[in-house]
DNA sequence: CGAATGACAGATATTGAAATCTGTCAGCTG
DNA sequence: CAGCTGACAGATTTCAATATCTGTCATTCG
């Protein structure tokens, strides 16, 4: 983490709290860490982010909006609904649950704020809910799926299959009964979204 | 709580343990607590629960049995499945939501044992799911549902479900919008049981 | 003049010593 | 002799003193 002389951006300022985050655990990562690790003084980090909570949450944002990026993708793919929604499931699980993987530091950050109710999760969360409604818009629209109200429902889908996406599932990602856990709720919600 | 001259029973102890639970939840209450509460020594408390854990534990699954006990009547109740699934469905939360409202100290216990993966609570999951696969392979019979493997089914509704009986969303439980969520999940599930 | 600094007050976290608790067991008691 | 006790060792928790951190702001620097 060699001290750039680059000015300092808000970005700068994430790249290195990420780092920070992943070393030292979102317990005890401070605010005068990513200054050191950036090579100024604390002062200039609230600068750019009012408190710490914010910087917290604005990794967190970036981290989260990764996810929803990969996911959108899928939203707009020329496929079937019924594909695109059990793909873009699938692609949900996949991405938590290599996040809760290789990036577990992160993944307690981001955990952490799910608990003290920041709006980036929830965000983050009617982001996600807006992708499904837009597919089962889709498949309302085709007549694969009949759903009176989609957003709703997308919120119902959303809901049921949070046991493989919340991160207070986390650790029962890895657990050999998993995949086929998941695959039975998907397949009992898209019969359910059938005419 | 006059120690009473009776002899001194696992019931009892439960009894007071429970009481010494509810008064200074599971992080300050300790083993001499409870001892103190029924006027004996620690030891005798440890003649009875091998450790504080066992203790613990043995609580939480007479509580949690309450609950079981409960919504088996729904199962043998004379009704339809699709309404007996509703009805079980909808009693679970009920009583899930009770629990926390009413003892929370027991209930942040009982939060703390999931955490724990002690057996009582897998045990108690066992039993839930097994009242579900009952209501499942009845509806299998009488045609109002269609379920290659009622086992599997019945876990995957439970699981869908989570967010409505799950201690980990307990805080979620009091929201305006709660009641309609799990009205939208159940009509979901009840349309994809269906043949 | 805008960006960065570093000293500061109050809040939070760390630390280590003292108190309490868990779990055991030899011995007491009815 | 079955059930209970209380002293004990080691683990854990509490508490208060100390150190560090957060967030502010008057001042410096380029």
């Amino acid at each position: 983490m060699a001290p750039t002389s680059e000015t300092l951006t808000a970005e700068r300022i994430l790249e290195a709290t990420e780092e920070v985050l992943r070393r030292h655990g979102p317990a005890k990562a401070t605010v005068v860490d990513v200054a050191r690790a950036l090579g100024v003084s604390h002062g200039s980090v609230y600068r750019h982010f009012r408190t710490k909570a914010a910087l917290r949450e604005a990794v967190t944002k970036r981290w989260l909006d990764r996810t929803s990026g990969e996911l959108s993708g899928i939203v707009a793919a020329d496929r079937d609904p019924e594909t695109r929604l059990r793909d873009w499931l699938a692609a949900l699980f996949a991405a938590k649950r290599r996040k809760a993987g290789d990036d577990p530091e992160l993944f307690a950050t981001y955990t952490v704020l799910t608990d003290e109710n920041g709006t980036a999760v929830g965000e983050h969360i009617a982001d996600l809910t807006s992708q499904l409604t837009r597919i089962i818009e889709a498949g309302v629209a085709t007549g694969d799926f009949a759903a009176i109200d989609p957003e709703a429902t997308a919120r119902a889908v959303f809901q049921a299959t949070g046991r493989f996406h919340d991160p207070c599932y986390a650790r029962e990602w890895e657990e050999p009964g998993a995949e086929s856990d998941f695959r039975a709720v998907v397949d009992l919600l898209v019969r359910g979204l059938r005419p």
